[in-house]
DNA sequence: CTTGACATCGAACGGATGTTCGTGTATCAT
DNA sequence: ATGATACACGAACATCCGTTCGATGTCAAG
């Protein structure tokens, strides 16, 4: 109230800033004029309009004249530049539907799978994936056991796979082989008709399997996740 | 035009639903409905009404009443949840600053390092995270190398950490043993007066170290990424 | 002292916006 | 055939909403 010179961030442009935040955040829409100056000890709709024009004189946000709630958001307190638009697509939700234990085929999901009824999921930033690769039919599996190692996977990591039952050469893939009622993950290689899978422990020595029929694709693995526990 | 039974997610539906994600990833706020209609070669209002209603009641969307411009995208196309909001604040970039290395100290870095100016970072949901664990010291790095086997990470993973000096037990923390030259990941137990180091491969032995002035503790590991290459 | 810049206010206005209503057409089941 | 339901339309209305205007107060500089 007694800053008289123009300084840049004042008080005032702060808390609306802030207030366009948390609104946007909560709400997926922007703040009204209105719901500005409310939530900002404002009585005039002409005070917010005055301070909305100086936060886009210093670029913090944009605005769109006439348009009901025509707030986008630019930059955050501290001067960050907000990917606002694009976050929303940026992260995605795999459900967890099951473990993967040496033992057991995987439980692939079937076609008809309801993807949005599972509890538990693990979230997931899009960037940590290849462009091109869809996430729709992706599904999470827990490890249970020490049966993994040689992927170099632990009990309690998460492993995201997408259903598959041709694999190509190099690709890391769940198979169940059925000569040994065993599930392992390895590299897949088909060599000269015969299938070699190849350990993610570089110690550890591959398994060649003559008749292909004896392996049975059922998932390729695209990320794996370790959590470490809170202590 | 011929459906006349209620089956579901239709073509105007699919229609309406890409226009309020294109809209908003572009604007920063979302349509109005006659925004939606010009868009959708729908040319009353209360048809888009109608068709808004629906939407809503099969959870795509939410919408405030009486309140311009108040739809809340819920789900995408495909059915995945939209954390519209709170997406801004439940995915954070941890910065990759370097490698990990067995015969070198971990890079940590300096109290005034700036996080903001890295160019390399690795997108992070929060949900990964236990919730009371702090989100800006941390730091991440590639591992380099087949040396880290019985830490169970492999050449490439990303492992991400926060810088400690001190470690409590059971914490799987990265150490640099001044007596080898080495840098490891254990699981760290100090037990009267002597260091337990203890992998996290099931399979291999534990580094006791008598003096535990040997023992610099550099980080905690909190989280381990493999991603897993497109072929 | 005056002047200009900045900040604050409320009232008023006009356009933006969502909602309701009634009507018409098509489909389906009985 | 009838009745019920779903979908599509335009008109009308009331409220929401942004913008403008004029007035007032404070501060700093000349």
């Amino acid at each position: 109230m007694m800053a008289r010179k123009k300084v840049g961030l004042g008080e005032r442009h702060k808390k609306i800033l802030r207030f366009l935040e948390k609104f946007h955040s909560e709400n997926g829409y922007p703040p009204s004029i209105r719901e500005i100056g409310e939530n900002t000890s404002i009585s005039s709709t002409s005070v917010v309009n005055y301070y909305l024009n100086q936060l886009e004189e210093m670029h913090y946000i944009e605005r769109e004249s006439n348009v009901s709630r025509g707030i986008r958001l630019v930059r955050n307190l501290e001067g960050q530049l907000l990917k606002a638009a694009q976050t929303v697509t940026e992260m995605f939700t795999v459900p967890v539907i099951g473990r993967i234990v040496a033992g057991e085929p995987v439980p692939v999901p079937s076609s008809d799978f309801n993807y949005y009824d599972q509890e538990t999921g693990i979230d997931i930033a899009r960037s940590l994936l290849p462009p091109k690769e869809k996430t729709e039919d992706l599904f999470a599996l827990e490890v249970q056991g020490d049966s993994m190692i040689d992927a170099m996977v632990n009990d309690g990591d998460i492993v995201i796979m997408r259903p598959i039952t041709q694999a190509n050469n190099g690709e890391m893939v769940a198979v169940w082989l059925a000569d040994r009622d065993e599930t392992t993950l390895k590299y897949f290689y088909l060599e000269n008709g015969r299938v070699r899978l190849q350990p993610a422990n570089p110690l550890m020595s591959p398994i060649i399997i003559d008749d292909p029929a004896y392996v049975q694709v059922q998932g390729k693995v695209v990320l794996v996740i370790r959590r470490l526990e809170e202590s």
